[in-house]
DNA sequence: GGTTTATGTCAACAAGGCTGACATAAATTT
DNA sequence: AAATTTATGTCAGCCTTGTTGACATAAACC
């Protein structure tokens, strides 16, 4: 080090001046600190009201997006104990957002669905969220849609690459195993 | 309401099949989900082995940002309670990675600056997310690079617009009156 | 029939939010 | 000068949502 040396106003210790990094982008670390902030503002608010958490929304999320996915698969996509998942699926299924199907072909398994009072739920919570979206690429040319999405989906590690795909369902998207 | 039995095993209910949504943007939801998670899954590792958590992340980063802060203005940001910061910030100044400095000004006020200790940490906490983010945009043509920033930028809550506007400390001013 | 698997549940603990109450020193107002 | 406000610190307790470990049950598998 040794560079600050000039003026020096304090004398006690280094207060280590400015942030001059070497090559950190500290701009858009700061930036998607504050996006999925704000992100998640919306419904947590709504979440808050009703006596349920950002734990809540993630559990519907998933099911809505994937009707029928059994307690395992959601464990793997959240990435929680079944003990974590276990205290909010049970709330959600004691207040008729959530029900279980026993697994036609296992019957140890339980198939998760949104009642149709989850699904309005969920689709309440997406709402401002997906509008939020929308207004962040309203001022982007429409190609720049894909732009955003290939940086969102590169930003994932590569072990989950595959769940991210499977979750979108359609994405013909050529470029997937380019390492 | 006359949906008391809430698991049930037959269909007689109707479990809520497809996502078929209005015009909810499903894809840049949940990417934005799984992006954010993993963003902050390297840093959380490390600062899991100091026995730190991502709360002390924030902190660090933010007094890298704006070496000088004020508690009030630390707290602004974050947008946490003092009872809550304090418990982190305690534990970083007891820890030599932040030191405090009479203010000025107003000797009530304690300005933040991290010290060298602090910064190394803030450093190699904020290196692998730079590559991350370095790696995202690495297929992208270089103008992408504003695409990312702008719709992160737009993500935000107008209100704290110019507080991300402050901390990149490059934006001179914009269109803010709009709705 | 024995073992593994899918799920559920009990209990205890930790991190990091929260509120409320109160303390102190410095700045500001009256 | 005295009273009030402000910036900060701290104590105590609560909540949500993670964690681990242990154990139970039913169904599937071998």
């Amino acid at each position: 080090m040794a560079d600050t040396s000039a003026r020096r106003i304090n004398p006690d210790e280094e207060p280590a001046r400015a942030p001059e990094a070497p090559e950190i982008d500290w701009d858009l670390i700061e930036l998607f600190f504050f996006a999925y902030r704000d992100f998640t503002s919306d419904p947590d608010h709504m979440l808050d009201e009703l006596g349920f958490g950002r734990a809540h929304h993630r559990v519907m999320h998933f099911i809505n997006r994937r009707p029928g996915l059994t307690v395992a698969e959601l464990l793997d996509v959240l990435q929680i104990t079944k003990q974590s998942l276990a205290r909010v699926l049970k709330q959600l299924i004691d207040t008729g957002h959530v029900m279980q199907v026993q697994g036609p072909r296992d019957r140890r398994q339980r198939e998760l669905h949104l009642t149709t009072k989850g699904r309005a739920l969920a689709l309440a919570l997406a709402a401002p969220q997906s509008r939020r979206i929308g207004r962040a690429l309203a001022d982007l040319k429409p190609e720049d849609r894909s732009t955003v999405e290939h940086f969102l989906k590169e930003m994932v590690n590569r072990e989950f690459r595959q769940q991210v795909d499977n979750l979108g369902q359609h994405e013909p998207e050529s470029a997937e195993e380019k390492r």
